[in-house]
Order: structure tokens, then C-alpha cells, then sequence
DNA sequence: AAATATTTTTCAAGTACTTGAAATTATAAA
DNA sequence: TTTATAATTTCAAGTACTTGAAAAATATTT
């Protein structure tokens, strides 16, 4: 690789005088700035951005804990993310999860080795452990958190509205004339509880029982709970709608129905969460479901963070954002 | 962020000797090193990555110019880079396509600038310009290139071993008395001309005709050319199976039957590529497809990387890798 | 106690740069 | 021609480390 000393040698000038006229000084002679600049483009010379992360006390990397490269989800907001990174000079490191806590010792070491400016965690389906709790209040630089919240929350964090997403959900089949709905929880993470509030809130408001029957918990459960929701619809006694928390629960309460020959949507109505791309439009029939707008996650998510970072000596309270959802129907609701 | 200047001053010796006593130099008294890696412990003390790779001259980072993260068979081929590059302490920075092609000046000098050890090249399907060949060829370090490869390709390169992919899909339908054999071409990438030639060769070992009119490219066309494919079904004159370039068009073909109430697989038989995770499954009937090994190209690409890096003087020749692939049997293909 | 051997620690230079101060060179005025 | 002024360029120190050589401290032998 071809450095300054290189190109110093070459226009037989000091380094320093390389440096400023690379970058524009107005102190190097106009002649002088021409022939290194040309020099340095001849060559190819490409400063070493690891030489000025050392000298500015800034790396422009952020470290990404990510769930994992099949989420499609996630898919959508590194793509918000990456946007506006690269449109602010910064770089990322991606670590997944499964990766980060493999090491017994500190899971963010790897991160602080490399210096990064600033934190951006879109963990897995799981409740943070109290090390992991500690070791992100002991990290220096600024934290966002994606998706995920929990009582007490310190950290910046980013969200879809599960709440409102859940109510438009909920009303969409009592406006249908659904009034027996059943909840397909995921009570191991934060946007499950919340979106379990918004069913519960909403059911109540229309004075409409929730019966624990038609309720059921598959968080954490291999398969989404396939076994379960099977169980549950093949009473007699099963309910005329499922919300379900999300795409993937849906589909697995559709195939479930196909199974059993409970036609979708005249015997069982369903909406999901989350408009999985390749997914909501794949089934059949096609899944009436809350839509999220991953990508404007990423990028609000980047942009916090990247506020963050450049005004770090600040003590600003920590940011929680709730991005908005919309219902997009398609036909696994039944008509009135 | 603590350095080794503050360890330093805390023990009361020089750098030196803190920096022998953490990598457990035997130079450095027993007591002295206890001493120092206890107080390095106790204030989390991280060397910085960056002085290192500039002493060094070894970024410990590969560079990755990335499709995009919507892109399911590539989240398979990152999952396993990732898994071997973390194994051999090494981080990656991920470029998009889009982003690292927006910028008029060199292609690769984000990645230059970091200083990275290698690159992977995971391109999007479209053919290399001149300009970026050129640039290329200009860089230093080694380069992997997957999934996609042009004539007198000097780099290394993995993918899947398309032609023979092609030949099981073909001969499946064969096996199953399917004689009227259409085929999906994609014929801007690669892969796709390899597809394309594993069917021609394999219809003409079997003495079997291969009709213009059945065959139509779709390369680069949106929507993976449904309105074409729906033009070719549409005709009374049409194939009973289509081996397709991959299983999105082989889902577009699927949707095209749907709408014109072809039956799969009894009036249509349809062999799709890849074995996309929550694609070849979820469609109905399920799809017969040639499964491909994403993380297992993932991989080998970073062993061939990694083991390039460090041998980096020697000039041994570019590898062309060929991964297997199999076929796997669902309900797209009509039984004898 | 002095000389020698051994152990332990520090110094200085290198990595690829940046930056303000100091030195050098060129130009203008006296 | 000297002096003052302005325009250029270089020096040296800093960033956070590593490394071999040199120095210092300690232990052993005479």
C-alpha cells in the first residue's frame, strides 16, 4: 500500500507537506499542492482511515449485535440502517448474537477492541441477561436498541407501535363482526407483552370477554408453538378469530387450519404482524396483517445514534420511539 | 477509554513493560505481570485493534461487497463467513451493492481506506463492468468472488456446481415420463448461462428436443418476467414441465398456473433452484427444487480467503470451487 | 567488597499519519 | 545591501501501541 512517505519521497517534499496539501491546506504553494495531488492520484493513495480513528479519539465504525442474517425483519433494518451510515462516512461491524455471547468473558469486547463510536443491538428473541445489563451500562459510548425494551429500560430505543398495531388488529375483525378472538401470545419478549396489551385493551374497550381457552403462549417454543396452536383449533369449542403475533405464528395457525380443514377465512379469520416480505403475500390465502416499516426503523435508529455520537459529551435523556404500523388487508379475514 | 499509558502510571512502570506483562512475556517478574493483569482486569482494559493492524500491517477485517440484506440465499452464505471469520478473529465490513457503485470515484476505496486484508465478493446478478474489473485487478489483497464468474475470471471463485444441478432437475422429469421439457433461462449472470447448458446437454443425451417456445429468459426482467411466463402458459401449446433458473421464477410460474387454473403437478410439473428458506415450503404444492448449501459456501469461501491472506506472498493460482448440490423432492413434479 | 552473572525494566525507534511552532526561502521596502 | 515582511516548508511531538537493545537492579561468586 502506497503511503505518504512514498509520495513525499517522490515530489521530494517533507510529510507534513504531503498532508497539507492532500487536504487542500492554503499554506502549500499552489504548485506544489497540484503535483503531490497528482502524485498521490496516480498512485492510487488511499489514506489510512485506522491512522485517523487513532488520532481523532473516533473510529466512524459502529458495532452492530445482530440476531442473525435469516431474519427478514432485521433484513430491512440494516438496510436503514446502512443507508444512513454510509451517507455519514461511518462503517459497521456486525457481530451475531449466537457469536457475541459465545465467549465466556465479556461479550462486548470485541466491539471495544475495535473501538467503535457507538452501539447498535437488534438481539434475538430473548430477555437480557443481568451480565449483558451491566456490560452495556459499563460501555462508554452511546447505546440504541432495537425491537426490544424491558422495565427500566436506560437505553435509547426504537420500536414499532405494538400496542396501536395490535388495536387496528383486534378492531379490524370486531368491525367484521368477529366477536369471539383468540390471541396468539409471545410473552418472552417486550413487543409480545405489548401487543397482548393492545388485544387486551381493545377487547375490554368493546366490553368482548377474552377467554384464556382461546389464548394461547408459544414464546420461546420450537416451531412457533405449531403443536399448540394445533391442539387449540382442533376443539369444537375454538374461536371465530386469532390475532396472532406475528407472520410466522399466523402461518403456522393457517397450516394448522389446512390440516384440519378449517377453511380460512369463512371458518377462522386471521391477521399477523408484521408484513413479512415473501411471506404474508406467499400464503393462501393471502394473511390480512399489521404492516411495519422496517427500513424507517433502521433509519431512525441510525440517525439517533449517530446524533448521539456526535453530541456524546451531552447527558441527554435516552430516546424511546415508537415508529408507526398500518393495517394492510388482504383475504384471511372473513367479509361481514 | 482506558490505555495502556493509564495501566502505566497505576503499576508505577513503563508502557513496555505493561505491554510484555498482558501478552505474558517471561521477561517480566512474576509479581510485576500479576500485578499489571490484575489492575488491566479490573479497569477492562481493551488494546486498540487499529495500533495493532498498523503495526502489524493486518487490518484483521475482509471486506464484503454485498447484494443486499433482502437477499435470503446470501443471509446463508454470510451466516457462514461469519461463523469462520470469527473463528479466526477476524471482523468484516459490509458494503451494498448500490451504495459501494453510487459514489463516480473507485469502487473499492471505502475498503482500501480500512486497510481490509481481502475481499469477498458476493455481487448482485449483473455482469462486471470494465471499470470495475479494472479495479479489481489494481487490488492488493485477495479476492473471492461467489456465486458469479465470467470468462477468464482471474479470481477465486465458489458457487454452486450449476450444470450438474440443471442435469438432476432435468433428469427427474425425465424419470417421471416428462418429455415436453421447458426451461426458465436467466441468462444475465452466470449461473444462469450454467443452468441453461446443463439442460441442453442433458435433453440431448436423451435424444429430446428442446423448443424455442418453451424456453424464455427472463434475465433482468422485473418481476422475474411473470407476465412472459404467464404469455407462455397462456398458449394451448405449452410444456408439461419447466425447469427453472431458480424458485422465484418457479413461484412466478406457480402463480401464472393459479391464474390460468393449470394444475400442479398434474397438467404442469415445475423443479425450481436454490431451496430458499420459507419459499420451496410454503408454496402449494410444495416445491421440487435443487437444494444449495448457502452456509456451506459461506464457508469455504472464507477458508479459501483467510488461507489466501496468509499466504499472501506465495502466487498460487485462483481456485474455481464447485459446491455439490441435491435435489429435493416435494409435489411440484407429477408422479409416473 | 568487588567482579561477574542473572534477572528485570526502560529506552528509543518504528507504524502512518496530524498539527502548531519553528525554520527556511523568497520577495519587497528602506 | 540590509532589513522587514510574507510565503513556504520542515521539525517535533503526539496518537497507542510493539520490539530488540541497552540500562539498571538484584543475586551470586570470588
Amino acid at each position: 500500500m502506497v503511503s505518504m512517505k512514498d509520495i513525499a519521497k517522490v515530489c521530494n517534499v517533507s510529510e507534513s507537506t504531503v498532508s497539507k496539501a492532500l487536504k487542500g491546506h492554503p499554506l502549500i504553494k499552489r504548485e506544489t499542492r497540484k503535483q503531490i495531488q497528482d502524485v498521490a492520484l496516480k498512485y492510487n493513495y488511499q489514506p489510512n482511515a485506522m491512522v485517523e480513528s487513532i488520532q481523532s479519539g473516533r473510529s466512524k465504525t459502529i458495532g452492530i449485535a445482530y440476531n442473525n442474517f435469516y431474519d427478514i425483519f432485521g433484513g430491512g433494518i440494516l438496510t436503514g440502517v446502512f443507508e444512513k451510515l454510509c451517507a455519514a462516512g461511518y462503517e459497521a461491524i456486525i457481530i451475531c448474537w449466537d457469536e457475541l455471547v459465545s465467549h465466556d468473558a465479556h461479550v462486548l469486547s470485541r466491539f471495544s477492541r475495535r473501538r467503535v463510536d457507538g452501539l447498535l443491538l437488534y438481539p434475538p428473541r430473548k430477555i437480557p441477561t443481568p451480565e449483558y445489563l451491566r456490560e452495556l451500562r459499563a460501555f462508554h459510548n452511546p447505546i440504541v436498541v432495537i425491537d426490544q425494551t424491558w422495565p427500566g429500560n436506560e437505553f435509547n430505543y426504537v420500536g414499532s407501535d405494538n400496542i396501536r398495531g395490535a388495536t387496528l388488529a383486534t378492531e379490524h375483525m370486531i368491525e367484521r363482526g368477529i366477536s369471539d378472538i383468540g390471541f396468539i401470545k409471545y410473552s418472552t419478549v417486550s413487543s409480545g407483552n405489548e401487543r397482548w396489551q393492545g388485544f387486551v385493551e381493545t377487547m375490554q374497550r368493546h366490553g368482548l370477554p377474552i377467554k384464556d381457552s382461546r389464548c394461547i403462549d408459544v414464546g420461546g417454543l420450537p416451531d412457533y408453538g405449531h403443536d399448540l396452536i394445533l391442539k387449540m383449533l382442533s376443539k369444537s369449542d375454538r374461536p371465530e378469530g386469532l390475532v396472532c403475533f406475528n407472520d410466522y405464528c399466523a402461518y403456522h395457525a393457517m397450516s394448522a387450519a389446512h390440516e384440519l380443514g378449517i377453511r380460512i377465512p369463512e371458518d377462522l379469520s386471521l391477521v399477523g404482524f408484521g408484513d413479512l416480505f415473501m411471506l404474508s403475500t406467499l400464503m393462501r390465502p393471502k394473511l390480512t396483517t399489521v404492516k411495519q416499516f422496517p427500513e424507517d426503523i433502521g433509519r431512525k435508529t441510525a440517525d439517533i445514534l449517530l446524533a448521539a455520537i456526535k453530541g456524546s459529551k451531552e447527558t441527554s435523556t435516552s430516546k424511546k420511539i415508537l415508529m408507526p404500523v398500518e393495517l394492510t388487508c388482504r383475504d384471511s379475514v372473513r367479509q361481514k
